[in-house]
DNA sequence: TCTCGTACACGCGGATACTTATATCCCCGA
DNA sequence: TCGGGGATATAAGTATCCGCGTGTACGAGA
């Protein structure tokens, strides 16, 4: 739920959030793991500061859905089965494909021209940990011009309640060439403002990820909920 | 975004769960209106706690929505502008219509007689503070088995954010009126498995409440945000 | 008199040390 | 072998402290 408005207002950051950053992270980095029990002392030693930003910044983590807290039991990083992915992909096909609709008869061709610019970085990037963040950049530049920050506000937190998988899925070269297809397939439908090819597209694209996410999932083995 | 799937496990409450539970009643019912400052240490003798549990709750509800905290200002108790109002209703309308249209072919009959006495009880109550809270309870009475659980958290989350003002809403006898009306219908065409009339009324329904909310907050001088 | 700058008070973020409550694990005895 | 009880680990909560940014009020200078 992070990130309504943020960055409109200058808001000086406090430690809490620096935490929850670099958290945040390092849970999508997959630095740490799914089930992984986050000690408040351990932590506090860690970064360098007391417990009490920290319980702060567990406390935000746990809101976006990353980190589960159960009193007596402590911090755990989240984990997801299949099930949970399906819905948080279920959820962001209604939100994004909204998004979108409202968003395309509005969209500039400046707009446009960014998203292209980055679709060209993705292409080129080879650092796994910057495909995740530029195909959010990607998808929220389309849905910018939607109107609602609400709405957009909880797209970024699906995408960061989704971000440890998405990269799960951009590591895979074969995905990710066809993503960026679908991607361009999108840009194309938005450039002739045809809202209801580009949805259509999205819709699929979403889809496509959602379904082989589950798959390597239930197959993979990965770790699970805790 | 509490109560993802809250009540299925039993957690032992922590104080800061219980401060916040107070407090989001307080604000829903207008004894702490919008703007109010919301000082740690004041708040921490009146509950008779200490400040850091009153920091943690002061946390849920700012990731509710109802509450915003600047770091050194303080927490204050969110307003909404017109504008924000019409952005939550139009995620509702959303969210709503989509969990609607998953739930109809899946309600069991036991689960619409549940929803009638719901409706049965708003008209005999009296009360102006349990209409909100049934209000919610029929509502999410017909959403229950969309099979989304992610979906039901943030429809909860967003009645939560909503509450104040649909008790406003709810205070009007003429709007009550025509509402209750608008639920009978909706829970007619649920009882002919009809989803989209259902979704259609519902829609209208929501579209009803947002444009009165908006009217009056824009007409009525109610206090803005902080 | 009006404006600008400074100084002070307030309240938050954070640190630290300590207490209490609870869950888990392990061991010991029936 | 199994169940109860104690030891241990860890979270939740308390009490107090400090530093710093912000707002404000007051006094000095134009």
């Amino acid at each position: 739920m992070r990130g309504f408005a943020e960055g409109l207002i200058d808001r000086p950051q406090t430690v809490a959030e620096q935490v929850a950053n670099v958290m945040r992270e390092a849970i999508a980095s997959g630095t740490l793991k799914a089930g992984t029990a986050l000690r408040q002392d351990e932590l506090a030693e860690q970064f360098g500061f007391s417990r009490m930003p920290i319980r702060d910044a567990l406390r935000q983590l746990e809101a976006e859905g990353i980190v589960s807290i159960h009193p007596t039991k402590g911090a755990h990083v989240a984990g997801m089965d299949s099930a949970e992915i399906a819905e948080i992909y279920a959820v962001r096909e209604l939100l994004e494909c909204e998004a979108l609709r409202l968003s395309v008869p509005a969209l500039s061709g400046g707009k446009l021209d960014e998203a292209e610019q980055v679709l060209d970085q993705i292409d080129a990037e080879r650092n796994v940990g910057r495909w995740g963040a530029l195909n959010r950049a990607f998808h929220l530049s389309l849905y910018h011009a939607c109107g609602n920050q609400r709405l957009l506000g909880l797209i970024e937190a699906h995408h960061n309640a989704a971000d440890r998988y998405v990269r799960i899925l951009l590591s895979n070269l074969d995905y990710r060439k066809r993503s960026q297809a679908e991607h361009r397939d999108l840009l194309a439908a938005c450039r002739q403002r045809d809202g209801k090819k580009a949805v259509s597209v999205l819709r699929q694209h979403l889809r496509e990820g959602s379904d082989t996410l589950v798959n390597a999932i239930e197959g993979g083995g990965l770790s699970r909920k805790s």
